[in-house]
DNA sequence: CTGTTAGCGCTTTCAG
DNA sequence: CTGAAAGCGCTAACAG
């Protein structure tokens, strides 16, 4: 029989118990200047004690706007459009609390990016999301150089210095590695012969996820004959299959690690293949759903990029506003098992930009 | 490079291009009595006309406190509890919402719910979230004759007639049936021995589960040798572990579509068929995560029971603040596939009190 | 470094 | 049925 809520002790009070005014107690609160050490420890210990809880309504009512900016690159994937799916869903999630979000395309190179960046420093924006270019490694080098001020960077999937961002929130890359392992080994016996098929494994997620498939790998007890890397690039995922498929013809099964492997799939088929190698692939998108539909592919591996790019805005916004410290710099989501008997929930969520994750 | 938020227009703006008052504005938007048709209408037309909309910041500034009480049932099994986390989980995103949410723990039986539920009735509460008691088909049976006023109820798991709440959260048994038979499908071969093994089936959720199952045991040309149910009583799934194995000493696998399942799997190591029937089990839950990690069961369907508290005490915040309107009665929450290779991130849910699942 | 004051946009008495 | 006015809790100038 608990009241979840008690009722509201707000600055007035921690002012009145104090005997200061009501602007200093803010002041202090929010961590701006301006205010004697001495006086800030007296606020803070007091509202500790008393137990002081911050209205973020009635401060976002007051307060001066924040300004976001969420940059993606041109040519855009399946993947950065739920990311920004997910970022306008918490935009509108926090359409009362006073923020405004700025969607901007980009060259896809890590000097435009710099530049743009740079840029909103300099407009004082308060923080940016950073969706993932090609050239991360040198994006993280350029930025190093620069002079940010105050912008505050949150990544999505990029690899950037820690100290240059607040946070990163990515899916959890080893456990999914995982996952694809342990689906692999219920559909093949020990010894059957598997392949790791991924985009680069510069990045550090593929470098987890690949980390995670070995190890389960090695649970299962299948025999790992190599991991094969094109790059994102269609020509070269369709000459990869090719070759693959020549080093081993007697291949049993494919862990397909990056989203774009679409074109590896396509070849696959055409050399009559289909149904003759169980697939576990990566993420839900259109050309995937039918993919597991036709049974080619047997499951996939959904990252939530939606949910990436939600929980990405949603922290910002808490860091920026709420003072929010993050102790792990890494937010790690679940990765989730799609097969062709729960596919239409998420055949569903592409479609339905409203749809409910609940994130809140 | 589009704005995401445009310069705030208030009732202000709309009462003044109307020449009247913003309180009869802030009257008509809320659809309080006291309004004459007319200039409701006008109202409604300019508002939509100009783009209006309400701030929910401001109006939870000054609106009186909404109170909404949970009621759980005595005896509270790990899927109550996790409900209850949920509900906490989403009372603390409200709490600048002005919202209280009062917890209570009642005798486990209809009677005793709608007493309860009356009660509330009477003191004023403004919505109330209901937790499965026992002999449901009562419950809602009672609260038909009952007069509750105002009184908004969200049921989550509970079977009541349309009428009689605002809406439903559960898992999608459907789905969720299949996904176990996909599952055991992909573990045996065609013509292999299946058993459902469930709570009671009175329950709509079972139900849809038994169904879902059963569809796609056929699709995965499974034997289906029957259903047992065993009433989530300990001492019957004792015996029926017995019987069932008696009548099918060659059985290949059982979907356990029951959370109070401990005691069956306790008893089929005990027979000694650890490890020469293939399990598909529900939910996730201290003993469970051992059966996995053991390998005794292969996979849990997991129902997010937390995200079902938490959901519902959202939208029935949003229904009575925010007027929302609920054209889909029931509100079905994706079930996923938990294994060994991901059941530490489940685990650590368990754990983890404040958790983000995001759904926000 | 600190206090005063004017709102932010809305709901709710209290008077008509 | 409608309007005036007093806040809800906080922030942001503006004066000291």
């Amino acid at each position: 029989m608990e009241e979840m809520r008690s009722t509201k002790l707000t600055i007035y009070d921690i002012a009145q118990e104090l005997g200061i005014s009501i602007a200093t107690v803010s002041r202090a609160l929010n961590g701006k200047e301006d205010v004697s050490e001495k006086t800030r420890e007296r606020i803070f210990e007091t509202a500790k004690r008393m137990g002081y809880k911050a209205s973020k309504t009635a401060a976002s009512l007051s307060r001066k706007e924040k300004k976001f900016a969420a940059i993606f690159p041109e040519l855009i994937h399946d993947y950065d459009n739920e990311v920004r799916r997910g970022i306008e869903k918490a935009v509108q999630e926090l359409q009362d609390y006073h923020v405004s979000v700025e969607m901007m395309t980009i060259k896809n190179n890590p000097e435009a990016f710099i530049e743009e960046i740079q840029t909103l420093a300099n407009k004082e924006y308060d923080g940016i999301l950073l969706i993932p270019c090609v050239g991360e490694a040198k994006l993280a080098e350029y930025l190093r150089q620069r002079d940010l001020g105050k912008l505050a960077i949150a990544a999505i999937t990029t690899e950037l210095a820690k100290d240059m961002r607040i946070f990163m929130v990515q899916s959890n890359g080893r456990v999914a590695g995982r996952m694809a392992g342990e689906l692999l080994g219920t559909l093949l016996n020990p010894g059957k012969k598997v392949a790791l098929v991924t985009g680069q494994m510069t990045s550090q997620v593929h470098q987890k996820t690949a980390e995670g498939f070995l190890e389960e790998i090695k649970v299962q007890k299948l025999d790992f004959v190599g991991t094969y890397e094109h790059y994102d690039q269609p020509s070269k995922a369709y000459i990869m299959a090719e070759r693959l498929l020549k080093e081993h013809p007697d291949l049993d099964g494919i862990y397909l690690a990056t989203a774009n492997s679409v074109t590896f799939c396509n070849r696959l088929v055409e050399m009559g293949y289909a149904g003759k190698i169980k697939l576990v692939a990566s993420d839900v998108f259109p050309k995937m759903i039918e993919f597991i539909k036709s049974g080619l592919v047997f499951a996939t591996i959904f990252q939530n990029p939606f949910n990436q790019g939600r929980l990405a805005t949603r922290y910002l916004f808490e860091y920026l506003v709420e003072g929010r410290e993050f102790e792990e710099d890494e937010v790690l989501l679940e990765p989730q098992i799609v097969l062709k008997s729960n596919l239409e929930l998420y055949e569903k969520k592409l479609l339905d930009v409203m749809s409910e994750d609940i994130l809140f």
